[in-house]
DNA sequence: GTCTCCGAACAATATTTATTGATGCGTCGG
DNA sequence: CCGACGCATCAATAAATATTGTTCGGAGAC
């Protein structure tokens, strides 16, 4: 469910798309330093309850964050893997060590 | 003009919002290949001109792409310096090797 | 059970972003 | 000079995203 549907294409359009967004890389900052519940960052960031299920909902998707429930909280924390997955498409974009090419029209 | 107006979030932001479109992927992985004019992008990828070219300037002012004037023709290349930075942003992202911090609410 | 709290999900709206077609500017060929 | 070409830019519209307030369900406290 969470792949096959995905080409790599997709997949990356995902993850950009994910961490183009300030309230969402506020998450991530606050995430680097543990795991927090989403009352704590409701609080932090200063933003509505819904919003913030919003962005924690589009970083979940994408992979980026995991949530546990405890009791009638959640925490949410950043999955370690999805960086390394970020870094291997970024790698796959960078040029190819290619001899100039033919000017396509000069 | 570029630059002093962006804050590491919104630079982040700037670049991750460029890399999110499918169509800017295309591009990105055409010019892999080496310099190539708008004119063969909009060929190879059977889009308008005015749509390209409003995906190759947001390339353009994310500094994901350079562009060089040659007549009448305008020839794009990635940056490769670009890469680096946005390795640097995904590294500066990660999770801290810390000691799982307190429940903030248990 | 009932009440309260935490958080997800929904619906309506506001805001951004992308697409399309038209226009304009510079360059080359005649 | 004139016409064709290559591309950027603009204005109008369409489409996708985000925000807000509200509702709903699960989990503890009593």
């Amino acid at each position: 469910m969470t792949a096959a549907t995905h080409s790599q294409t997709e997949r990356a359009i995902e993850l950009f798309h994910a961490l183009s967004d300030e309230t969402r890389l506020e998450i991530i900052e606050l995430l680097r330093k543990g795991e927090r519940c989403v009352c704590e960052l409701t609080d932090t960031l200063d933003a509505a309850q819904s919003r913030l299920s919003f962005h924690l909902r589009v970083l979940k998707d994408a992979g980026i964050v995991r949530d546990r429930k405890d009791g009638r909280w959640v925490h949410y924390e950043l999955d370690p893997e999805v960086f390394e997955e970020v870094e291997a498409l970024i790698s796959a974009m960078k040029p190819l060590a290619v001899s100039r090419s033919e000017a396509c029209c000069a």
